[in-house]
DNA sequence: AGGAGCTTGTGAACGTGAGAACAAAATCGG
DNA sequence: CCGATTTTGTTCTCACGTTCACAAGCTCCT
């Protein structure tokens, strides 16, 4: 984000670090796609190709490939393989990153028990909830464990990502738990808005969030001459009712 | 998207619709925050309080909630109540929106199940699987129904939201029924890029992609001095084992 | 060998979003 | 009733992201 470029003049064999946010979060598509690709025996694919399977349009494919290299052939295309094995590489998805999910509720389950999760790049090293009467439950090939243990796991596993799958009450609790014990990734199911210190990233995945987005343009749909045009609030009592809005998938 | 505002000029009651998407993925988040404000007994709030509940700078929130209209009083702040039914009302959360979802593997089982999915303006009407082995079991109140029922349902129910938590493979199939019986908004949990028509609006949740994103960023951090930086591939023969990235949450 | 035909990589224009900064409006104390 | 204080709503500027359009470069055919 920072490090900008400042070389000689020429040929930019690679670009020097400091790739677009944006891009960043669409690699990981081009990445699947090109393993979709891959699969089906296709050896090359032109950037219109790849931008049809992954869903974008082919200059914002190119540019953001740019970033990483020049990894294609004029007149040609790219390399399926090739290009897959750069895209892994720079995403980081070659090595394996130990994971550890913490809150074995309906999400929690349904995260450990997904065998695709863990397959490629990241390694379930721990289920952890802080509940007894969980603890000790096996989950496929793996027991559920005290959440006290946090600590001894993050640094036997070397595990740099956690998941919270926990409900809103204790994520923070427990975020800041991982973030001390050495967590410097964090994605977050929990509806909450957790707060880590610098170094530590976060991201937050959120069911409720994404249907009330769905329901703003819904509504504009139907609404499109139908409503009456929203209906001014009469007065300051008087609400109707809406008991608590804001859920989302902790637990 | 398209109307702008061409009115008297003058005090601008409230603004003509065209709220830019950014502030719309926001909405529900000071809409969560102002619930918990709510719960909390307080009932005024600054836009520096919100902005620190819902983790954004006051700017931000304050052109946010300027796009709804003057909902603030100055020297004073918001009324929590107040702000927060016209939030709602603006989402469209004030009504209900009926939601089938379909795919009963794993996460639809967690979606199922978790409650706080439904409570407020959005009820699930009927869960789906073409398996008929899963047809008929029964989660919480529910019971699983068999996916050939799905137009008779969307129907009956005037639903318009659909979640996919089918595997990868099924999914655009799926996608087009759903679209073909009248849902024109659809959350994608599946990992698979969907082609829907215009006016059907979608939103996708992938955990592996976002995991990937913190792996991008993870191997930055420890990176930073230590990699003797990127090996460059030798040739293009021999690449290292890269099985199959690019799983999801898909069943 | 040379030209025709593709396809990449990128410079430049455009649009959207974020943040700083300030004027306008409301309350409160004297 | 007036000035001090607070906080909103908005304007302006800058950064980021997207899209267009085209030159550079590769392959293939004649």
């Amino acid at each position: 984000m920072t490090r900008a470029s400042s070389r000689r003049p020429g040929p930019p064999t690679r670009t020097e670090r400091g790739i677009p946010e944006a891009t960043v979060a669409r690699l990981p598509v081009y990445l699947r796609a090109l393993t979709a690709l891959s699969d089906s025996g296709i050896a090359t694919a032109s950037s219109e190709d790849l931008a049809t399977a992954a869903g974008v349009n082919s200059a914002k494919l190119r540019k953001d490939l740019s970033y990483l290299g020049s990894y294609g052939t004029r007149g040609v295309g790219y390399d399926v393989e090739y290009l897959r094995y750069q895209i892994a590489r720079e995403i980081g998805v070659t090595q394996d990153w130990a994971v550890v999910i913490v809150g074995i509720g309906n999400l929690g389950h349904a995260l450990a028990n997904y065998s695709g999760f863990g397959t490629r790049g990241f390694r379930i090293v721990a289920l952890l909830d802080a509940d007894p009467n969980l603890v000790g439950e096996r989950i496929g090939d793996m027991e559920v464990r005290d959440f006290a243990q946090l600590e001894e796991i993050v640094e036997a596993d070397r595990v740099s990502i956690g998941v919270i799958t926990t409900p809103a009450g204790p994520a923070q609790d427990v975020c800041d738990r991982l973030v001390a014990a050495g967590v410097t990734s964090i994605l977050n199911f929990a509806p909450v808005v957790l707060s880590v210190p610098d170094g530590v990233d976060i991201r937050k995945v959120d069911l409720s969030i994404e249907l009330q987005i769905l329901a703003y343009h819904e509504q504009r749909k139907s609404g499109e001459a139908a409503l009456p045009q929203v209906p001014e609030l009469p007065a300051m009592n008087g609400l109707p009712d809406l008991p608590s809005v804001g859920g989302g998938v902790g637990a």
